[in-house]
DNA sequence: TGATTATATGAACATACGTTCATATAAGAA
DNA sequence: TTCTTATATGAACGTATGTTCATATAATCA
């Protein structure tokens, strides 16, 4: 491999200075799957609107246009940004007459709110 | 206000159902500025090169070249990376000579992947 | 000194994202 | 049935994002 090749950062080129600190972590770190899945996870909860709609079901079940009342946001924005976290099984979609209720699917959901929350208070 | 406006989803114009939940929730909600930053932290959390980078940081410190090689990532790409997390203070960097070795900032950082990991795991 | 190594970063590119707008569906009211 | 209400969704739009490439910086080595 030419320096030429080396320069334009060829992968596998890089070189390692900690092999033994990289190989435990590598023995340790999930499946390209999972962190891939924890990835979209954090990602779902990235966004000003869908990190709100998540404290606010966080804190009571609440229809679509609640959430759009709550929030200042155009209903069909709100509908859009729920679908994503129903995709993601973060909420979950009861329906009552032409009414929809949305709430948080599991515990996990909360207590990472409730983490983050902490963590950007401390800073 | 006609009924053309109230059909272009003029924000005065969405009805609340549930006046007192979203009154509750209103009451508990943080500031914008906090929610947003939470959301922040949460997109800076999702991507899947961040996340396994933040992984990485959680078991071991790791300089940029170990971490371009675990991750069978170019440097630049990882280096890139690391400023978005730095300047979001998720990790911080500590040289020694012409290496920079990267940790996590602070403790709820590990707590949320480990939060989060259960979640998906638990899926 | 000049060459090499580890890292950082700006520009460019293709892709992904969030909102709006228009409209569809479906339940309930008149 | 017809009108209204609550929600869902496709298309289009501008914006943001992640990678690559080229290059800069700064430390170390020969």
């Amino acid at each position: 491999m030419t320096a030429e090749q080396k320069k334009k950062g060829y992968l596998c080129e890089i070189s390692c200075i900690n092999e033994g600190k990289v190989c435990t972590v590598r023995n340790q770190m999930n499946s390209d799957r999972t962190m891939t899945q924890l990835a979209s996870t954090f990602k779902a909860l990235g966004d000003p609107t869908r990190t709100k709609i998540i404290f606010a079901l966080s804190k009571e079940e609440l229809c679509v246009c609640d959430i759009a009342t709550l929030l200042k946001v155009s209903q069909s924005a709100v509908s859009h940004q729920l679908r994503i976290l129903r995709n993601m099984e973060l909420v979950r979609c009861r329906k009552e007459g032409k009414i929809a209720y949305y709430s948080l699917d599991d515990d996990h959901i909360k207590a990472l709110m409730e983490e983050g929350l902490r963590h950007v208070i401390e800073k």
